[in-house]
DNA sequence: CTGGGGATGGGGCCC
DNA sequence: TGGGCCCCATCCCCA
C-alpha cells in the first residue's frame, strides 16, 4: 500500500507537501478565531524546553472536524479485514518492535479534548462553530440509516475517501489538516507522534540505538533498516537473481535498473 | 550506480 | 471511541 495514496504527487515534483497549499486548501481550518497560529503554537514549549517525552501539543483543531463528515448510505467498502502486510519482519531480537520505547518513558499527554471521548461529533461541531445552531444532523455527519441492514459510511470532503469508522475518517482528515505544528519550524504534521519524531531532528535526539554498532536514529524504522545491513541476509530478495536487499527501495531499483538475472 | 541514512506518512492494532 | 504506538512504505540525499 503506497503510503502516498492519499497525496498525490505530480511527477518531477518533490516530495515534500506544501503545507501552506495545504493550508489555503482548507480556508475554514486555518488558523483563524478562535485560535490564531500564535494561540496553536504558543501550546508547543520551545525546543530548549521541549522535553520528547513532554506533553504534546493538544490537538486544537480536531473539534473543527466535525462538520466536515459526511455521511453517505451504504456505500460498496472494500473489506477491511485484509491481514496485514506479510511479516516479512525479522528482526534481531534487541528490535523485537514491542517493548522497544525510547529510553524516556513518555508522558501521557494531557488532551483538553479527552472530553471529546464522551462527546458527540455533533456536540463537537456545535461546539466549534456555536453560531450554526441547530445543524440538521445530516449536516454532522451523525446521521444513521434508517435501514438496520445498512451501513453507514463517512467519506472525507477533501478527497472522498470513505471509513466506516467515524474515528478512521477523522484521524484521516488530520492527514488534510495537520492539526499539530512544530513551533520551530512551522512544520505541520498530522499525528502528534509524527511531530514527536520531527523534533528530534531539531533536538537531535537519537533514543534508538543499534546494539551492533555504535549508531542511533531519532527513528525506530530507521534502526530497523540499519540493522539489516548487519545482516548477510537482507529481507527483500530478488526473486530473479537471489539478491537480497536492506530495504525495498533497494530491491525496487535493483529490479528498476535491470536485474541481470544472476547472483552477484 | 549502489547502499545506506534521514525524514515522513498512512492504516492497523491495542489499550 | 480516541490516543498512542507499531509496522510498513517511500522518497530524498549523500557517500
Amino acid at each position: 500500500m503506497p503510503r502516498s495514496f492519499l497525496v498525490r504527487k505530480s511527477a518531477g515534483s518533490r516530495r515534500r507537501p506544501n503545507y501552506s497549499e495545504l493550508h489555503d486548501s482548507s480556508p475554514e481550518l486555518t488558523f483563524q478565531q478562535p485560535y490564531d497560529q500564535a494561540h496553536l503554537l504558543a501550546a508547543i514549549p520551545p525546543p530548549e524546553v521541549l522535553n520528547p517525552t513532554a506533553s504534546l501539543p493538544t490537538l486544537i483543531w480536531d473539534s473543527l472536524l466535525a462538520p466536515q463528515a459526511q455521511p453517505i448510505g451504504w456505500a460498496s467498502l472494500l473489506p477491511q479485514e485484509i491481514p496485514k502486510a506479510g511479516e516479512l519482519t525479522s528482526l534481531s531480537d534487541e528490535d523485537s518492535g514491542k517493548g522497544s520505547q525510547p529510553p524516556s518513558p513518555p508522558s501521557p499527554a494531557p488532551s483538553s479534548f479527552s472530553s471529546t471521548s464522551a462527546s458527540s461529533l455533533e456536540a463537537e461541531g456545535y461546539a466549534a462553530f456555536p453560531g450554526l445552531g441547530q445543524l440538521p444532523k445530516q449536516l454532522t455527519g451523525l446521521s444513521v440509516a434508517k435501514d438496520p441492514q445498512s451501513r453507514k459510511a463517512f467519506n472525507c470532503k477533501y478527497c472522498n475517501k470513505e471509513y466506516i469508522s467515524l474515528g478512521a475518517l477523522k484521524m484521516h482528515i488530520r492527514s488534510h489538516t495537520l492539526p499539530c505544528v512544530c513551533s520551530t519550524c512551522g512544520k505541520a504534521f498530522s499525528r502528534p507522534w509524527l511531530l514527536q519524531g520531527h523534533v528530534r531532528t531539531h533536538t537531535g535526539e537519537k533514543p534508538f540505538s543499534c546494539p551492533h554498532c555504535s549508531r542511533a536514529f531519532a527513528d525506530r524504522s530507521n534502526l530497523r533498516a540499519h540493522l539489516q545491513t548487519h545482516s548477510d541476509v537482507k529481507k527483500y530478495q530478488c526473486k530473479t537473481c537471489s539478491r537480497t536487499f536492506s530495504r525495498m527501495s533497494l530491491l525496487h531499483k535493483h529490479q528498476d535498473s535491470g536485474c541481470s538475472g544472476g547472483p552477484r
